[in-house]
This record gives C-alpha cells, structure tokens and sequence, in this order.
DNA sequence: TAGGCCATGTAACCGGTTACATGATTAG
DNA sequence: CTAATCATGTAACCGGTTACATGGCCTA
C-alpha cells in the first residue's frame, strides 16, 4: 500500500498529524501493512492538502512544537472508498528467512539456528502483540483482520517449530572445506 | 530481497540467462520472495559480472537470439553465504485486500464479496501450484518453504473461508447515502 | 547528562517498475 | 494472421528510505 492510502485509512478513523500516522504505520493495527517513514508522510500530507482530500488546523503547544492535526474530508472519503473498491493488488511478501531456509545446506548450522531462534522469537512476539491489540480493539474490521493475522502467525509459528530440527539437519551440509580464512 | 541476492540465490542452483531469472523469479520457487522484472535483472547482472561474482558466455542459436548464460563464480558463492549468514530481515508483507477487509464497512457489499471470491480463487491456486511444486521437487531447502507455504496459505485459506459471511455482514455497514452518482 | 519522546520538514540518493525498441520462430 | 515465447537491453520515471537540520521537555 503506499503512503497515500495509508494516510487517508488512518485519518478515516481519527484525525493525526503526520507523526502520528508515522507510529501508527509502525505499531498500531497499520504495521500489519506498512512501515512508512517520514520522508514518505509529510510530502504526501502535503499534497493530499493540496488536493482538497484532507484539512489542517496547527494546534499551539506549551512547551512543545505546534503539531499540525490533519483531518480526512469528504472528498477524501471518496477517494479512499474508490480506492478500496478496485480489486486489490496481490499481496506481497518478502522474507529473507525463507531464502535463508532454502539455501540452508550453504551457511553454517550456528547460523541457521540463530536465525530460526530469532524467527521463533520475531513470530511469538507479534502473535502476542496481535493478541493484546485484539483484546482491546472494538472495531469489526480490525478484529477481522487482527484474528486472521493470528490464524496465520500461529500457523507459521507452529511450523517452525515443528521443522527446526529438520532444517538444523539440512544446516551446512553443502559448505566447501571453508577451514582457514 | 533485493535483484543482487535473487540472482546470485537463482545461480547457485544452476546456470541461467536474464530472461530465464525472471521467469523463475516469477513462477519458480522463487517466486515466493520476488517479482523482478528485466529493468532490474540485467543491470544487476552487468554489475554482477563487473565485480566477478558471476562469469557469462554466450551461446549462438540458430533461429533465436543469442543467449547469455551467466552462472556464478567462487567470489559470487562467498559472497551469497556472507549475505545469507547475516541475521535475516524482518519479513514484508503488505495486503491491499486485508486493507479492504478493515475498511469493510466503508465499501459496498458486492465489492467486498469479490474481492474475497478473488481472494479465495488466489490463494487455492497458490496452494495448488505449491502442492504441484512439491511434488516434483527433491531438493530439501526449497521442500522445507514449501511446505511452510503449504501451511501458512492453507491457514489462510481456512481462515477467509470460515469469516467470509462475518466480513460480508460488515461488508457496507457505514456507507453514507450514496444512491446517485 | 545522555537518551528518548514529541514534532516538523528537506535533500540526496537508490532500487525498482513501466514502457519502449528490436526481431525471429512457433503454435493456435 | 495473431499471439505467445524466446531474448536482450535502455531510459524515464517514481515511490520511498536515509540522513540531516532543529529544538525543547522529561526521565533515568
């Protein structure tokens, strides 16, 4: 998803200035999604403004900077429920993990392993995070999605841990004499 | 993962052209962590050469263009396995339709329900192609991630088929008035 | 006093996609 | 006759990341 429908599906929900949007693509619901940094949201905020597909109003702080909360308008809501209703793009997944897993029998078996604890760990830690989100999420659609990202971590999770052993096996067995450096 | 490792990754299992990198990339086994296209195959492969991980010779064919067959060299193998040994990326993952699902309510019902009959159709023949992949295949790394994508996409596939009418009662719930266009 | 959080923004860079150019062969 | 497959490559463009610039407050 790019920056531009990020922005308009967070402001959907509430009002955010564009730090906010920035965190929300990094811990909130959005993460399942995005990472979205800020060289990506404050030019994009920018030009949904300019659009007309979002409003500002920059709110004084004392003792902080003024932030600058941006509002989703109607215009934007069309936008975004058009965007929404043309048949979504493929998902797209990426993961070194997997690449590592596949070419195993070329990297040393310390080093698979590691990997393998790390992915155990990475899994079993956003299982519990999308377990806490869900217990305090109310809305339909995130809970939807929420509990699908947990049939799916737990699933992959499962796996790993059931093929570890299998994986440790294959784990080194093609590396050349690599002895001295 | 980046068109530098993809290539390297492709030609440690066997020699390749460009054009045959990409297929693979595509429909292969490979396809599992890419899409690359031409744009980012060749220049990364004239990089490749440029730096001696991979050597090329060109094959003359009578009626067809000539081929250039690249395949990696020793440096290109060290150089995979140093990538390989450092510690994994973070998976990416990013769902247009999980978008959609979260935002159900903002989306026609009839939208929503294509887009999760797309979904369903999607992920069965990925899971079909994985089963056919399997089958024929006997090296035991790329076994081992297809049969993880066995099992994460049967989850999901589980998973849309068991909430699909779940999603379809959001599915709209929060249009405004929006008879007439 | 060091580091993290709040908060905004820009500029350089980079990896990759899209579209184009070229052209013969083969299958439907 | 058309479309697909084989086969190589380039150029324009684009979306996004990284790193930088700025600065005050609060906590450890």
């Amino acid at each position: 998803m790019n920056a531009h429908t990020l922005c308009l599906a967070i402001l959907n929900f509430r009002d955010a200035t564009g730090y906010e949007i920035r965190k929300l693509s990094i811990d909130g619901n959005f993460s399942y999604f995005v990472d979205a940094s800020y060289g990506a949201i404050y030019p994009t905020l920018k030009r949904l403004l300019d659009e007309g597909l979002v409003g500002v109003r920059t709110e004084q702080q004392a003792g902080k900077p003024a932030r600058k909360v941006y509002s989703i308008t109607p215009a934007g809501r069309q936008a975004l429920c058009e965007t929404l209703s043309e048949p979504p793009a493929p998902d797209i997944f990426k993961s070194q993990f997997l690449l590592v897993a596949m070419l195993a029998e070329h990297v040393e078996p310390a080093c698979v392993e590691r990997a393998v604890a790390a992915r155990i760990a990475e899994l079993q830690g956003r299982l519990d995070a999308l377990h806490q989100a869900r217990a305090k999420c109310d809305h339909e659609g995130s809970n939807w999605i929420l509990d699908y990202g947990i049939a799916v971590h737990a699933a992959s999770l499962d796996y790993v841990k059931a093929n570890r052993s299998a994986l440790s096996r294959i784990a080194g067995s093609a590396l050349p004499a690599q002895a001295a450096e």
